[in-house]
DNA sequence: CATGAATGAGCTTTCATTCAT
DNA sequence: AATGAATGAAAGCTCATTCAT
């Protein structure tokens, strides 16, 4: 039931000249594509010159290659690195298996939540730059995202069937909730004046009112 | 009444060599904004060359120069295109005389969907490619956006005090009902099983749901 | 039946931006490629640098990207250059319509070799980068050069018929002869001892003792 | 007698940090030439990474050079390694001794044709790559070319004195049947329907009626 | 001797912008 | 105003070579 969310497709990008200790290189390869995410935020993907990563890192320019095969590269793991946890937090958190629809939405939309105001940046990032996705990335990614709303769709449609719920359309408002989840993400900079308890109560509020009936 | 909307600050990007007829030269820029605008939705503003630019309008490389001073400036003129009209729109529509909350509501948000649908390229553009704008113009940019949730929330705030709303925050009220605007643009891939009527009746109704108590 | 060396497939390295005046382009082309092929000749193709053929051109580096569209391309020009009128020539000289088999040979061997001599330059670097081709061209030069062979094969073949020509393997014969042909290009260090006129007349002789018997 | 082709330089293109034991060194070098020969021929020199030459040795990058200084030294050592054998071969065989003018040619051709048969690839290569080797390498190389020419010439030349041979110009015809030797080589891709028998034959033969007159 | 990460110069190519005509 | 050739500063990436371990 819960293998519903694992679309682990053979994720790494692009392959490597792979030398030796796979793991140091994993490392190295972390920190290349943190301190790239920094820069593809703050002047997008485009803007950020590899000399400005090699930089930023302390790696040598030519030796960045050596951890990544291309920029381009560098963008999908950093994809790859933001996205993968998202999916693997619901299920480990056992959402699947609660009884009562209304715990359960809550819970999932509570964990989601949280989880998307942390790395807000990042989410802006990936909002912006998905173009730039080579296409066979750019479908594992869309796969991942409809995959999540595949998710809230089962828990919608199942608090309908059992009267929990007031909505006419499953999909639809499964739709509407994952965007909502990025409010904060796209609009943090009217939404400063909330503290993050504030901000994460008024949304989940919000979103609830347009499912659930008597939530007023 | 109408003064809230209308933040006209000196626009034009840049100053050009304004030499004769200024009637002349705006119809060409709107031209050259215009075609490049379709070009950024489609290519991305880093990947569309100046060259491509040229093609497109059938305006040699050079000449464009007389009409805009960088690619830049065309980013910054085609923000204000799409974005000035939407603004404008609800003022000349005289919606801020409605009496009744609820139909002032509804009548402003059925406005703001249709035009956001059928703009759908040009916010998805807008949101990607925010970043290249130079921060005096950003400023200005996200100062529009600002105009519109405040006139969506004068209008929640209203209807909270007549009563005919239910929302604890109108101020996040409003933030969330303008975002919930561009769930087409920004998720469109995922909507299209969608008729347009479909979805903006679908999009109307969730949306009032959260701040109108027994629109169920 | 003078055809037989005409395989004219579309020979234009890789298409080009194609801006506007065509004759002007083909001009600055030429230029581009006599300079560059100097270049390939002293230093070998890999050794020679977009910067060394901009500064032997004057023209500025960026520049020559509008009238070649990659060094590969300028190789491949190179060729075209140099072996298109090897052919050329002798469809022109009317060499296919000489009765006399000893005459014609002595003919179209006298002008391959005068042609060959003062290309040498050219055709030693020939020699060396025809690897460095793109597969599509390399196809194309192959062809041009098995064009030669033939061409001589049925000159010697119908010698041998009429008794003229005393060959065991005319299609061997026709490919040492075109071998031949290249022997001051690729020997030159050694054979400087020799006046042009000098040389002349010994391959001459030396290639036509292999053919016609009494020819001591 | 046998001295005219010992022109035995100090060969070793670059001296190296000589430590241990020579032996050991030497056998390594070796190993290095003969599979960077095998990538020279395959895909050129400049397209031949040091990378590429660690991976078919198995001889780690770093390591590589505490056997050789440089990627062109390996290069240098390859033309000794295919040079000097050849010019080893004749002097072994005792060909210098043989009394009779027609057969000491021949035999003297046969072997060499054999040689150049079997080491076509490496030959080409040569050809190819003899741009790149240092102007003092280079002249070394030349010299030994040429020591193979004055073998021939003497050879002819004694033939000619003895009426045993019909030729103009010794020294030439030492130039052309040394240059012919390269036949296949250069130009096997036309040559691939004789059998390596056939072609021989028919090589020799051809060779030899330039030079000997009743050989019909 | 062996390793492979690190170095940095240099490569081809692109492109916004300028300028002579 | 119009043209498009010219400019030159980067850009992404490669690779021979070095060096700390």
């Amino acid at each position: 039931m819960n293998d519903q969310l694992s679309s682990k497709e053979p994720s790494a990008a692009q392959t490597l000249p792979e030398t030796g200790s796979q793991e140091a290189v994993n490392k190295r390869q972390a920190q290349i594509v943190k301190k790239a995410s920094r820069l593809f935020i703050k002047k997008g993907y485009a803007q950020t010159t590899m000399r400005d990563i090699s930089k930023a890192t302390g790696i040598n320019l030519g030796n960045l290659y050596n951890y990544i095969s291309s920029k381009e590269d560098i963008l999908c793991l950093a994809f790859e690195t933001y996205h993968d946890p998202a999916i693997a937090w619901l299920e480990r958190k056992g959402v699947l298996t609660i009884e009562d629809p209304k715990e359960q939405l809550q819970t999932a939309l509570h964990q989601m939540l949280v989880m998307t105001h942390d790395a807000m940046n990042d989410i802006l990032m990936m909002y912006r730059e998905t173009r730039v996705l080579p296409p066979k990335f750019l479908k594992i990614v869309l796969k991942k995202e409809s995959d999540l709303v595949d998710f809230f769709e089962k828990i919608i449609a199942r608090g309908v069937e059992k009267k929990a719920f007031h909505v006419r359309d499953p999909y639809f408002a499964a739709n509407m909730l994952v965007f909502q989840l990025s409010l904060y993400p796209l609009r943090s900079w009217n939404l400063k004046r909330y503290s993050r308890e504030d901000f994460l109560t008024l949304t989940e509020e919000t979103i609830l009112k347009a499912i659930i009936p008597d939530c007023a």
